[in-house]
Order: structure tokens, then sequence, then C-alpha cells
DNA sequence: TAGTAAAAAGCAACATAGTTGCAAAATCTT
DNA sequence: AAGATTTTGCAACTATGTTGCTTTTTACTA
């Protein structure tokens, strides 16, 4: 696992450093999404506060994770496939928030649905968030 | 002002003060949503800003606002339709942010689609943003 | 309409979240 | 291995949100 994360930041011309290989290290090692403050207390021992904050944004800016938004105001980063590159995202699938356990699922088959917005208005970009019961929690 | 701040209060029993006539008859005299921080400059110079939270809270309690959650992390808020009670709501509607103006709009006649989600997820509420240019914008 | 109980507002202090500039340290390239 | 470049850590700062307590305002009733 910690060669895969190398060869991701390289993909992404990265350098390699502690914090990029354990943060994203920390995505790669669950399946679930993460919140700033998660990866902050799983990693945030070891690096500054900043550099978290830093090292997130330059992953969401590569195409390397992706954010989500939820209810409660906690934006989650979740791990993008591969089609997604710098400065160009597609992550087109609904996520799943379960009200139980917490953790939040990135549906990566459920594809975003079409809407028939009002005359006028033009869509680019549509956010889904599911929130309920998950499979493990059940 | 189609609907009368002080009625609106009085239905939901509501003791009329300063700050919820305010903050009310802000969300009614215009169409969008409106985030905290336009609220604070809006109607904070004249109250304090744990009151314009406060204020907030018990509006979305009431089932007089709802919440919308967006893209950038900054919670909106919208008046609710007469449907909504205290501690239930019944908000299923689409929401549309204008990447140009920046309002967010609630589409209350588009409904929030169907998802077929894998075995074993089950959805209690679902949440649709579409990001885009608005009918004004355009 | 004045008196009173209950509710809300204001204030202060605190906690958490996020940003910026800059110097020191680490990484990459040759 | 040396130098150029990038990244990190630190400090200071702004913004956002919360809590306990006191004062003020509101709603109700005598
Ligand atoms: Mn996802
Ligand atoms: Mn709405
Ligand atoms: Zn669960
Ligand atoms: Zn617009």
């Amino acid at each position: 696992m910690a060669k895969d994360v190398k060869e991701i930041l390289k993909n992404n011309s990265l350098s390699i450093t502690g914090s990029r290989e354990k943060i994203l290290g920390l995505f790669l090692e669950q399946p679930g999404a993460l919140a700033h403050g998660d990866i902050e207390k799983r990693a945030g021992e070891k690096f500054d506060r900043v550099t978290v904050y830093r090292t997130l944004q330059t992953f969401v800016e590569k195409g390397i994770i992706h954010t989500i938004p939820t209810a409660d105001n906690s934006i989650r980063y979740a791990l993008c496939k591969d089609d997604c590159k710098e400065g160009h995202h597609h992550d087109h699938h609904v996520h799943f928030v379960c009200t139980q356990c917490n953790i939040t699922y990135c549906l990566d088959d459920v594809v975003t649905p079409e809407l028939k917005l009002p005359k006028g208005y033009i869509s680019t970009h549509i956010e889904v968030v599911a929130e309920g019961i998950c499979k493990n929690c059940k």
C-alpha cells in the first residue's frame, strides 16, 4: 500500500513528503470519506494543522480526492476514481451518509439523476447526498 | 411583503421581538436563500451575533426556514412552505446555486428524484443541489 | 394599565475552524 | 553533493460558533 501511495503522488507530479504519504495512506486504507477533523486527529499529531489544510487542498486540485457537501456543514473528502485529472473532476455519483455509524460512502455505481429544471436554469453540476442507514448498520 | 412578519411569528407561538421581525423580514423581502454571513451583515449592526444565531436556530426548529447544504461549506437558509411544522420539515425540493450571481434558489416545483440505491442502503432523506447559471444571469 | 413571570437579548469569555506571511527544512534536479 | 525549488512549521490573525450569566423586553393578568 505504501508503494501505491508513492505512485499516485508521482503520477500527479507531486513531491513525496511525509504528510502527503500519511494523509493519502489514510484514504487508501479505509472505504469511507474523511472529514477534515478525522484527518487532523489521525495525522495531525505528526503534522501541523496548516500542513493538513494545504495537503488536502493540493489533493483536491490534482483530482486525487473530491469534496462531499453534507447537511451538517462539515466537508468530507474521498478518493477520486482514476479519470479525475488536475482541475477537472468527474465524480458524478451519489453520496450516502449513514446516520448510525456516520460513515460517508461514495456510491460509485449510482449515477446522479437527470433533472428537469425550470426554463432558463442551466446546471453544470449536480450534487446528491442521501441520508439513511447503510448496509452494515441495518 | 406578501405575508405579515408578526402573523408568522404569532402562528408559530413566538414572541414578537426586534431581531425576529428584522431577520424574518429579510427572508420575506427577497427571493433567494441567505447565508448566515449575509444576515449578520444586514441585521447584525442592530443585534448581537449570538442573537442572530439563536434566532435562526429557533426559526429552523419551528419550521419557518430550512437549511441548504452547499459545496462551499456555508449553510444557506430559506423560507419553508406552509406545510413545515415544528420539528418536522417537508422541504423535498431541489436547490440551485447560481455560480454567477451567487443566489441560491429553492426550486419548489422540482421534486427530489427517486434513487435506486445498492442493496442494503435505506435512505430517509435526499438533498439535491444543482449548480449553474440562473434564469437572470444567462 | 401597571405588576409580574417568563422569554429573549446582550455581554463576556471561550472554543473551534480556517488563512496568511515568512523563515527553516526537505525534496528534486543536475 | 550543491543549488534551486517546493514544502513545512510557526506565529499571528480572522472568522465562526458556543455557553453561562445578567439585564432587558415581552406577554399575560389582575
Ligand atoms: Mn464520492
Ligand atoms: Mn428550499
Ligand atoms: Zn452505517
Ligand atoms: Zn444568477
